[in-house]
DNA sequence: TCGATTTGTTTATTGGTTGAATTATTTGCT
DNA sequence: AGCAAATAATTCAACCAATAAACAAATCGA
């Protein structure tokens, strides 16, 4: 098998798009080193030549992506290696949140550390979506302003309902949202490129870059239940950008009604609302040892509908985040037996079952990081649009 | 966004890389075009030069891909154009496919017209594997030495059962096969490259070909029911390959107990056993009017099913095939209402539901067509192979 | 101090696309 | 019939990016 370029794209590629693929082959090579990477490594890694590879990070130094840092450990002979990491001063990527009851600023730079952070509890509901952006907007200048002067290569919105792929909001039920241009709204406000997508899918991009594993289904149990698929890397979004409605799936068909006028979805079985009332809590923060049956019952649902969701697409792992994630020790019992027991291929290969690394602050945390991913998945381009 | 040319894979590209890309973009932009095409007019379709098209067009013709044929109709001035299509004596796929009670071996040509097709009715259960497969081998060369000397590029096997990446069929409960390396087999036999892939993914391969919709889910109803996924125009196969397995979805959680252990399968709701059951049928063939209800019930079985698959993957398209063609206008009467109740986005969108273009020989035809598939997405490959 | 070793750069070469000029072949106009 | 305009396809020099090989730089070990 000849290197495969393009997959399904039908455009011409010319030297340009050699260069710029190659370039992002050593931006990424660098990234996902744990320490320091020489040139030469990174030729090796690559399978560049070292000229080639030299010739590539200088235009990525030039352009404020890598940074030569202290040489590496010293190993025997030899001239010593000059290390390349990401730059701490490279272009940061801004996450923001708009949820039920707050709004969340977030400014990761290129190595993805969090530069600063922004939480302002508020009850979204009464306010238009115009006032809740121009807030959100506000909130994001100020975390801007905070870690000093860095460029910032874009932002990333994070919403609880579906949007298209321009950026608009078509329905966010919990916010009252219809028909939201919130791309176009904050690009406005802030003068910068922004993209928009679903909170459950950028919360499970912050768990890809926590964990590695290249293909897992998230869920996120918030207020709904939702999911981000990510297949082979990358974020499934839908033919539409709608993927993950993974609350509205039948688990007890004649079941329970739900508010989107079907019976038996997941949601009813395993959203908050149905927890809390099997428990009898007021508050998942106060879940005591009575609350175990309900539970187990909710994650039975969960198990139902992830089963359906694995014998489908395949996926060797699932991961349980938003609320979903510090229960998984109880819902685990409820989940596993359901698994094992549905999925036509468990006695060949084990599903993987784990909680998120990230909790509340995922989907702001995803966001950000879907900027700089962008940036490392197309270093040519941020460059073009630097200079 | 400038022109992004690999998706996830990390390897270098060199210029030979380019040239592969772009014999490949000019090869699918003349394949997919109805009527025979110019260098010029294919120069405009790619954005490439015209220059480097008849370059391209050079190689790809030297290699027997594309042949030159009469100019299309006149139009206004200018020195006529010479059209290009695809090699009617290009090279073939062969498309092979092992059954319960049936073998079957197809040649389609670089154009995609089937060359010739054989069918073998015997059952296959009591025969064992290493048998079956030399069978299918002599099947399969009387199928080559018919249409005349064609090149042959390869070889594709549809197997009822799951099929690890290598070709190893895992389990093929059915045939009663078990670690099967069918592709071993048959490549010592034939002396073609060979592989192997469940038959409801080669059945949506088939259905990509004659509906050109790129996005869809393609279910099929044989003895088990399973389904194929195709996202944006390729086939997803899941991290193991096992994608698919729609006949395991659950659908009523506490309900009838399936073959495979579990309860509730839609399998069990859906599947030919139980359509026949449900009606009182010895036969597919021989349902009658009072067979009604019982294809009603069955389709809503698989509306259940369908609905968690679209509220999760947001597929605009279904298409019923196998055994399920012919009844999607009995079926359909129990599907629809489901897909309408519970998808969540369903008034938001349509989502069209439709009977396969092919019946039982979907899946052979998908076989051969995979392979020509392979061919014009990679022609540099190709001509490197058969140099 | 010197050779071995590894890193990084320089230079000529190669492969592939581009753009402009050139050749080829037809239609339409006079 | 003859000529201009138009369109198709080819040729050729220029350019761009990667490669290979030689070279310079910096360190270790004896």
């Amino acid at each position: 098998m000849t290197a495969r370029i393009l997959a399904s794209t039908h455009a011409p590629v010319r030297q340009s798009s050699v260069r710029a693929h190659n370039l992002a082959l050593v931006l990424q090579t660098v990234a996902n080193s744990a320490e320091p990477r020489s040139r030469a490594a990174t030729a090796a890694a690559t399978g560049l030549t070292r000229a080639t590879v030299s010739a590539l990070v200088d235009d990525l130094v030039a352009g404020g992506l890598l940074a030569e840092v202290a040489p590496a450990p010293r190993t025997g002979a030899g001239r010593p290696a000059a290390g390349l990491t990401l730059s701490p001063d490279g272009p940061a990527g801004l996450g923001l949140e708009i949820n039920v009851d707050y709004l969340a600023a977030c400014v990761v730079d290129l190595r993805g550390t969090v530069r600063h952070r922004l939480v302002e509890h508020a009850d979204q509901r009464p306010v238009d979506a115009t006032t809740a952006l121009a807030g959100l907007a506000g909130l994001a200048r100020r975390a801007l302003a905070e870690p000093g002067p860095l460029p910032v290569a874009g932002a990333a919105l994070a919403v609880p309902g579906l949007v298209s792929p321009g950026g608009l909001v078509r329905v966010a039920p919990n916010l009252g949202w219809h028909d939201v241009d919130a791309a176009a709204l904050l690009r406005d406000a802030l003068d910068l490129p922004v993209t928009v997508d679903n909170e459950a899918n950028l919360a499970a991009l912050s768990e890809l870059r926590a964990a590695g594993t290249p293909d897992f289904v998230y869920v996120s149990g918030e207020i709904g239940v939702g999911a981000g698929i990510v297949l082979g890397g990358a974020l499934y979004r839908g033919v539409r950008g709608w993927s993950g409605e993974i609350g509205h799936v039948p688990v007890h068909p004649d079941g329970l009604p739900c508010r989107c006028g079907a019976r038996g979805c997941l949601e009813q079985y395993a959203g908050q609302e149905a927890i809390l009332r099997a428990a009898g809590a007021p508050s998942l923060d106060l879940l005591d040892a009575a609350a175990g049956p309900a539970l187990r019952d909710a994650g039975t649902a969960l198990g139902i509908a992830l089963s359906g969701v694995v014998n489908l697409l395949d996926l060797d792992t699932v991961v349980l985040g938003g609320s979903y994630g510090p229960l998984l020790p109880w819902l685990r019992g409820g989940i596993e037996p359901e698994l094992r027991r549905r999925v036509l291929t468990a006695d060949l290969a084990p599903i993987t079952l784990r909680a998120a690394a990230l909790g509340a602050d995922a989907a702001v945390r995803g966001a950000a990081d879907s900027v700089i991913r962008a940036v490392q998945a197309d270093p040519a381009g941020y460059l073009a649009r630097a200079a």
